[in-house]
RNA sequence: GCCUCGGUAGCUCAGCGGUAGAGCAGGUGACUCUUAAUCACUUGGUCCAAGGUUCAAAUCCUUGCCGGGGCACCA
């Protein structure tokens, strides 16, 4: 490695002075160590500790040295001194922010009042060949921060908050179901025919068979076929893959979570979804008002009001919603009339849309757009959604609804069609359009007889955004699809 | 794909035609309770890339690359 900088050199040479040493700079295990939160919830005078992280600072004087090493419980301060350590004491000189190291001693309460770990023994378990960011200005690159998710993960207590309350949160989705009696099952991500939502796939390549595949974009017609299989409530929770555009709300792929139960319909399932994400939200933040946050103290960033997930959320028709937000005589007047108004209520239309999308765009920018509590729109007109049910009562709507929370879509619901003549002819209308094979196997399979169900999606990303106030989708994927650096 | 903003030291940033800078990190020295340790001295650059304008370009222009935000597509 030519041209390296003297920051990289400077480490390799140390490197070289522990080997002389007999010091393994990439040596081996370190096991019975406590995590440095243990250290201090358990904390008692003179309580023998033995710990393990990454050294994050020091502040080094001629004979006694004070450090903070790192885990990801948090951070634990050390402290060394001549006495203490004797012979070990040289080693500090030795150690770079960004090493490993591991340590024994006592606890003890420093006079400013932290609790610290009075060495009596010191090991170096890992060189870092690398400088670490400043751990007082962490890193503002957005691109490095994605790129090198490893290095934010070391220096930002957000981006390390928001990554385990991921974990927990899917932990927790995970459990509701299990315990609500649904069984979790893995279909096939690489299909034949990519069906089950209305989105462009990624084609791959198997060799050994010299087909195509493409990567899902919904589980969707996999889990119906396990209804007709005799299972009454199912649920998966993987990633979906779509061939579409990138943006703050939109990774090329993301986890979505599909459950679909038996003898239910789109009311009941508007309903597990707001217990779920209830359950969820006061088990994991401990609260129903989420997502919230102060203004910066320099006044650079305005607060953010928290969203209030308190039940019961409300359940309007998408129509009335459209009324309320356009005119009540919205639906009354002529299309040519609808675009006017668009104009006056400053929603942009291409001349190229369709009157119901028209509406639709009315309805996205109004009300989806400006919505931050929970709300479920209900009854959308059929043209949106062509394959769920047609409402007995009025068949110019299905029987859905749209979660909306903090102007994003988090979760659809549905009555799922179990017609397989009616389904035919949709996934056909749509299979023309798109150009789409039709998937004969899903058909098939309906004729057999899929018991009456409703369907829900969850889209995971979203719902963590929601629940940790993340503004960017990228913000709570730990490696977002970015474009390799030439 | 379109519009717009950005890319300068390991990190955070300033400089915006006239010798490439600061703070932190790093190095050397001092200091036995520090915590953005302190004090003194000090090293460090393909200013994203390639062209162009100019006596002179980090700075102005063009193109490209990567990224942020917005639009479109979509969940």
């Amino acid at each position: 490695m030519e041209d390296e900088s003297e920051l990289l050199a400077l480490r390799r040479a140390r490197l070289e002075t522990w080997r002389g040493m007999g010091i393994d700079p990439f040596g081996g295990p370190f096991p019975g160590t406590e995590t440095c939160r243990q250290a201090i919830e358990t904390y008692a005078d003179e309580r023998a500790v033995r710990v393990a992280g990454r050294l994050i600072s020091k502040r080094e004087m001629c004979k006694n040295v004070f450090a903070h090493i790192q885990d990801e419980t948090g951070k634990l301060q050390v402290y060394a001194q001549v006495q203490g350590l004797g012979d070990k004491f040289a080693l500090w000189k030795l150690l770079d922010i960004g090493d490993f190291i591991g340590g024994e001693g006592t606890l003890f309460t420093t006079k400013t009042g932290e609790k610290t770990v009075r060495l009596s023994d010191l090991r170096i378990l890992t060189k870092s060949l690398r400088p670490i960011p400043s751990q007082w200005y962490g890193l503002a690159d957005v691109e490095q921060r994605y790129r090198q998710r490893y290095v934010d993960l070391i220096v930002s207590e957000e981006a390390r908050r928001v990554l385990l309350l991921r974990s927990r949160i899917v932990g927790e989705v995970r459990r509701f179901f299990e315990e609500r009696g649904f069984i979790e099952v893995e279909t096939p991500m690489m299909q034949t025919i990519a069906g089950g939502a209305a989105a462009r796939p990624f084609v791959t390549r198997h060799n050994a068979l010299g087909i195509d595949l493409y990567m899902r974009i919904a589980p969707e017609l996999y889990l119906k076929r396990l209804l007709v299989g005799g299972f009454t409530k199912v649920f998966e929770i993987n990633r979906n893959f779509r061939n579409e555009g990138v943006s703050r709300r939109h990774n090329p792929e993301f986890t979505m979570l599909e459950a679909y139960w038996a003898y239910a319909d789109f009311e009941a399932m508007a309903q597990l979804v707001e217990d779920v994400i209830i359950t969820v939200a006061q088990k994991v933040m401990g609260t129903l008002k989420v997502g919230g946050r102060p203004a910066s103290e320099d006044g650079s960033v305005a607060a953010v009001e928290p969203i209030d997930l308190t039940p019961p959320w409300p359940r309007k028709p998408y129509r009335d919603l459209v009324r309320a937000a356009a005119g009540e005589d919205w639906f009354t007047i002529s299309p040519a009339e609808r675009r006017e108004r668009c104009a006056k209520l400053g929603v942009e239309v291409s001349p190229d849309l369709e009157d119901f999308e028209v509406t639709n765009q009315v309805f996205e920018k109004l009300v989806e757009a400006k919505t931050r509590n929970p709300l479920f729109v209900t009854h959308l007109p059929k043209e949106l959604v062509p394959l769920a049910k047609q409402n007995s009562a009025d068949p110019s709507v299905v029987d859905v609804f749209e979660l909306i929370i903090g102007g994003q879509e988090v979760s659809p619901g549905y009555s799922e069609l179990n017609d397989p003549v009616a389904q035919r002819q949709r996934l056909t209308e749509q299979a023309g359009e798109e150009q789409q094979k039709l998937d004969e196997d899903f058909l098939a399979a309906l004729e057999y007889g899929m018991p009456p169900a409703g369907g829900i999606g969850i889209g995971i990303d979203r719902l963590v955004m929601t629940l940790t106030g993340a503004e960017s989708i990228r913000d709570v994927i730990l490696f977002p699809l970015l474009k390799p650096k030439a």
